[in-house]
DNA sequence: CGTGCGTTTGAGTGAATTCAACGGCTGTGG
DNA sequence: CCACAGCCGTTGAATTCACTCAAACGCACG
């Protein structure tokens, strides 16, 4: 659930988290970290995996999986360009990390992020802080997992990715429908139903299947009581 | 959902955690933490206060719970005699914490434990490291609400209360059939119902209605798929 | 022009919910 | 000591929302 967006890490003065500054997140601590492409698909770590690495998505878009014995996945959470995950692992991977699109990622040692955080208090509080807040994000999730119908749930999702996204009222989904449902915890075929309605309504327009246009805003926020700050 | 059981404590090395040792965990940083009592259903923290105070169970048992504004409510943990929480919380708590059962409470000042982390940077790291394996099951949770059925819940359930009471086999639930409705995230007659389908299969046994014993744990197992380590 | 993938749409099913009633325990007051 | 009220938990019946199964559509690509 760590997705450090650009705006988010201007807070912490630790130096240039900016995904468009020149400087990129390993080189904050000094550390010249490995960038990697990773095509469609691809696995950036496996669940169980030790987890040695903090990444940082460049370009294109990343999902984290749990998967089940028997085939059920679920979706974690989406990085997209400027995000950083991978910190929120213990010694190894709870969960797989995937590319949504072809993307380029940013490497840098989980232990040289620990020994900053150890030679550096006040470093380690801020991610401290940080780490607080994404478990709170956690616990919103939760709620939505645990008690939201299948409408609250798509217009949660589609004013977050509003939120994370450049222009406010219109969004380039990088992931397909299926991705989508395991991230809320429904069937591909909920989502677009859900999708088609709120379209049908008049509350959102989809050019295109991957493009959302949010016509109405205050009638998705009347669906969904966000009540986090 | 941060919950530190003494046990998880014992392996950080800033001190004793430990409920039943003579130092309480407020006693680790020096500062001698109120020690407060809640009756049931008392609230201990309201959502959106400031977040000044992290918390120690002594006795009794407390639940974080999150409510929307047509009633629904979720429970996001329980935290029973040994459990750390508050340090979850940003600057505001996200969400409300309650007395189980009448309880009794330490509280220590949430800057008084930041600072020791900004002094020494490993504990902070110790800190971090807490915030990640919480962060686990937080999506360990996000699994279960978003894919698993009623059994597949109630049985998690049993098995985690297991794991955190002393006795392996035999539960006393502190808390009330609606409560682990919402932690759940089903009803309370689903639980009700669940709970006596598995007594009625021989897997468990209901002596009294909050005490239950664990009469075939492989079988409670293989019900659930607990992929986690 | 077909093939394959992703998405939509339809019909029928089902697991969990809602609505409703009942049972059992506890504490209180007559 | 019993009657009663108030919780809490269980059980039953009917409903519903999302799911499963199935088919068709549209678009990109060879």
């Amino acid at each position: 659930m760590l997705h450090w967006k650009a705006d988010t890490a201007a807070a912490i003065p630790i130096g240039a988290f900016a995904e468009n500054s020149s400087g990129s997140f390993g080189e904050v601590f000094g550390i010249a970290g490995a960038r990697l492409r990773f095509e469609r698909n691809a696995e950036v770590f496996a669940e169980g995996e030790p987890a040695d690495y903090v990444y940082q998505v460049v370009r294109g878009a990343v999902r984290t999986c749990k998967l089940m014995s028997d085939g059920r996945r679920h979706v974690g959470a989406f990085y997209l360009a400027g995000d950083v995950f991978g910190l929120e692992a213990g010694e190894a991977h709870g969960f797989s990390a995937e590319a949504v699109t072809a993307s380029e990622i940013v490497l840098v040692r989980r232990s040289a992020i620990l020994a900053v955080c150890a030679r550096d208090g006040a470093v380690a509080a801020q991610f401290l802080e940080q780490a607080a807040l994404h478990l709170q994000r956690a616990h919103d999730r939760m709620l939505l997992l645990a008690r939201k119908s299948a409408q609250e749930r798509v217009t949660d999702f589609l004013l977050e990715m509003a939120a994370r996204s450049a222009h406010a009222s219109s969004l380039e989904l990088p992931m397909c429908r299926q991705d989508i449902a395991d991230y809320l915890g429904l069937t591909i075929e909920t989502v677009s139903r859900t999708l088609t309605s709120l379209e049908r309504q008049g509350t959102i327009g989809i050019p295109a299947s991957r493009r959302i246009v949010l016509r109405d805003r205050a009638a998705l926020e009347s669906m969904n009581d966000r009540i986090a700050a």
